[in-house]
DNA sequence: GCTGGCGTTGACGTCGGCGTCAAGGTCTAC
DNA sequence: GTAGACCTTGACGCCGACGTCAACGCCAGC
């Protein structure tokens, strides 16, 4: 299989499959004529990658699944790496609905007060983490929620 | 009052005063000697600016309360805009606590399985919208949430 | 042989919100 | 006069995950 072929598949475009295997997720046999040249087991990783990315993963986050994967585990996540890696997104999940559901309690009495024309305002700014949202992208392929954490730089 | 000034009071950086001034959100006067001069209600725009994007406001979406506080309101959310603005960003806020939430369902449902070894797997690829979630940046301010939508590059 | 459709690598563009130089001007204190 | 602390504009850097050319190779069908 090309990779035309496989990003149908998979429901993605080739750029995206040649970035994944640039950043060594996605690895790739090669034909006499220098085309990439996939399997069943490449489709079954990229599948993978590719349902992560939609839970908010981010790319990076995808690698001890793919690992798992390639270890030769029929799923990729019975491994104890990709098993933490579950836990964890699963305390930013949590955390990050926390720190929304306190903005939104926030925003609506904000809200309120200014509906009802009293002008209080103590300064009510909210703890440390930060949880982006954004709308869908395209809106040609079906888009699903993503997570990622954004650590800023500030390396010179 | 001097730009180092107005952003020491207001906890931010002078970076960000041009910055905001470059958008069209904030304005100075300027001294004999080409420097930028500001008052009090300058301060206040500046806080309201800040208090909105802590609660996940992009600075475009600041505008209205901007607007609403130069046009002569003492709290600048007092007028139709702003007030809608409010109601947009709840609905956003509802909607992307709602799609985490779905998301975290899935992923502690995925880390039984793999716990157990139950290898089963639904496609289970939830919906539309997307929510970013970043931890804090610097760690130097108190950082706080931020809601963002981010519709993707796609024109020409 | 020529067009069309696939593939290849490389490199720049995109988005927001500033950080971070760079190269200079202004004012104050010593 | 000179060091230092402030200010100015301008421009590039950064972050992820690709999109989008550009310029080329390969192969099939006509």
């Amino acid at each position: 299989m090309r990779i035309g072929e496989l990003a149908e598949l998979a429901g993605t475009t080739t750029r995206a499959l040649r970035y994944y295997e640039s950043r060594g997720l996605l690895v790739s046999r090669r034909d006499a004529n220098g085309h990439r040249a996939y399997g069943e087991d490449d489709l079954r990783v990229l599948r993978q990658i590719l349902m992560l990315r939609a839970f908010g993963f981010d790319l990076e986050e995808t690698r001890p699944f793919v690992e798992c994967l390639r270890a030769g585990n029929p799923a990729g996540d019975t491994c104890p790496a990709p098993l933490q890696a579950y836990r964890d997104k699963l305390a930013e999940l949590e955390a990050c609905i926390a720190q929304l559901s306190a903005v939104r309690d926030t925003v609506r009495e904000r809200l309120l007060r200014a509906e009802s024309g009293t002008a209080a305002r103590p300064p009510a700014v909210p703890p440390e983490p930060r949880c982006e949202l954004a709308a869908h992208p395209t809106g040609d392929t079906p888009q699903v929620p993503r997570i990622t954490r954004t650590v800023q730089h500030r390396a010179g």
